[in-house]
DNA sequence: ACCTATTAATAACA
DNA sequence: TTGTTATTAATAGGT
C-alpha cells in the first residue's frame, strides 16, 4: 500500500523509520479507534518510538486501569504481583523463616512440646542445658570482674588512705612540740571505713 | 477499503459487527506486529471484544510489565506504587520480627551474650531454667507413659500366656491316658521368652 | 507536511 | 469460521 512493496524488517535508514513510524503509528491508532466505536470494542494501546516518546490511545468508557484488570483476569498473568514478584518472594521467605524461629522459641521455652517424640525433646534439652551453661559462665565472669574491680578499688582506697595518715603525721609532728606528742596514730585508719 | 464506505460509528448488526471486529482485530494485531519490527517500537496492545473475549498482542524483546513501567514514568499515572508501598511496610516489619527472633534464640542458646549486663543475663537464665524445667517434665511424663504402656501389654502377655498354658493341659489331658501324665507342666512358660 | 501511485485492508457475499 | 473479490484506506517514496 505504497509506492512500492516493503518487506516486514526492521528499516535501516533512519529517516525513513521516522517516517514510516510516524505514519503507521497514526494509522495504528485510528484503527484502534475505529474498533473500538465499530465494534463496541476496549482497547488498550501503548506505543513506543525508538527514541523513546509514547503515543496511547484507551477506548472511551474504559481506562487502562480497568483494561489491566481485565487482562489479569484473563490471562492468568498477575500483573501487580509480577512486578513485585520479588518484594512478595522475599516476604513469603522471610515469613517462613519468622515461623521457624517462632516454633523454635516455643520449644526452647517449653511451650508447644505435647507433640515431640524423645529425641526431639533430648536435642532441645541438650540446647537448654548449652545456653544454661555459657550463660552462667558468663554471669560467672561478670562476677569475678566486678570482685576484683573492687578489690582493686579497695586497694587504691588502702593506699591512699595510708598516704594520707602519713601525711597528717608529718603536718602533727611539725605544729606540735615533741613532748606533746601522742602515741602512734591510727595505724588501721582505714578499717574503720 | 470494502465493497462500500462504513460510517466510524457502532455498527447495530450484531452479526456483521462480530465479522467486523474479527477482521480488524486481526487487522490491528498484523499492524502492531508490523510497526514494531519495522520501526524498532515497542508495542503493547490489549483488545477486548464486547463478548469479554480478550486478544493482546506486545512487541518482542519486551513485556508488557516493562511497557507498563515505561508508560508509567512517562503519563506520570501512577498505576501500582500504592501496592509497592503496602509491600515494602509489610516486609520491613516481618524483618524486624526475625531480626528481633534472631537475637532472642542467639540469647537463649548463650551465643552474642557478652555485651549483656547481669540483669539480662538473670531473665535469659530464668527462661531457659523454665525450659529445661517443663521439656524435662515432658519427658518424664513421656517416660511414665511409656513404662505404663509397656507394663500393660507385659500384663496382657502374661495372661495370654496363663490361658494358653491351660489350653495346652487340656489338649495333653485329652489325649493321654491318666497313668501316662506328667506332672504339672510349665507353670511359668511365659517366662522363657 | 503534502501528494499520489501503489499496495494492503476489508465489507459484503458465499 | 473461512475464502473471494470489489472497493476503499493506508502508506512508501518523492516533493
Amino acid at each position: 500500500m505504497g509506492r512500492g512493496k516493503v518487506e516486514i524488517k526492521r528499516i535501516e535508514n533512519s529517516n525513513i523509520r521516522q517516517v514510516t513510524y510516524s505514519n503507521r503509528r497514526n494509522g495504528i491508532l485510528k484503527k484502534a479507534k475505529e474498533i473500538s466505536i465499530l465494534c463496541d470494542a476496549q482497547v488498550s494501546l501503548i506505543i513506543f518510538a525508538s527514541s523513546g516518546k509514547m503515543h496511547d490511545y484507551c477506548s472511551p468508557n474504559s481506562s487502562l486501569i480497568n483494561i489491566l484488570d481485565a487482562y489479569q483476569k484473563q490471562s492468568g498473568i498477575r500483573l501487580w504481583d509480577a512486578r513485585h514478584e520479588n518484594l512478595s518472594n522475599e516476604i513469603e521467605r522471610v515469613k517462613k523463616e519468622n515461623d521457624n524461629m517462632q516454633i523454635e522459641l516455643r520449644y526452647l521455652k517449653g511451650e508447644d512440646i505435647q507433640s515431640l517424640h524423645h529425641k526431639e525433646l533430648m536435642s532441645i534439652e541438650v540446647a537448654l542445658e548449652n545456653g544454661l551453661t555459657r550463660v552462667r559462665e558468663r554471669q560467672m565472669e561478670i562476677y569475678r570482674m566486678a570482685k576484683d574491680n573492687f578489690a582493686d578499688k579497695e586497694r587504691l582506697l588502702e593506699d591512699e588512705n595510708k598516704r594520707l595518715g602519713y601525711k597528717f603525721q608529718q603536718v602533727m609532728d611539725m605544729q606540735m612540740p615533741c613532748s606533746y606528742r601522742v602515741q602512734p596514730l591510727q595505724p588501721n585508719l582505714h578499717d574503720q571505713f
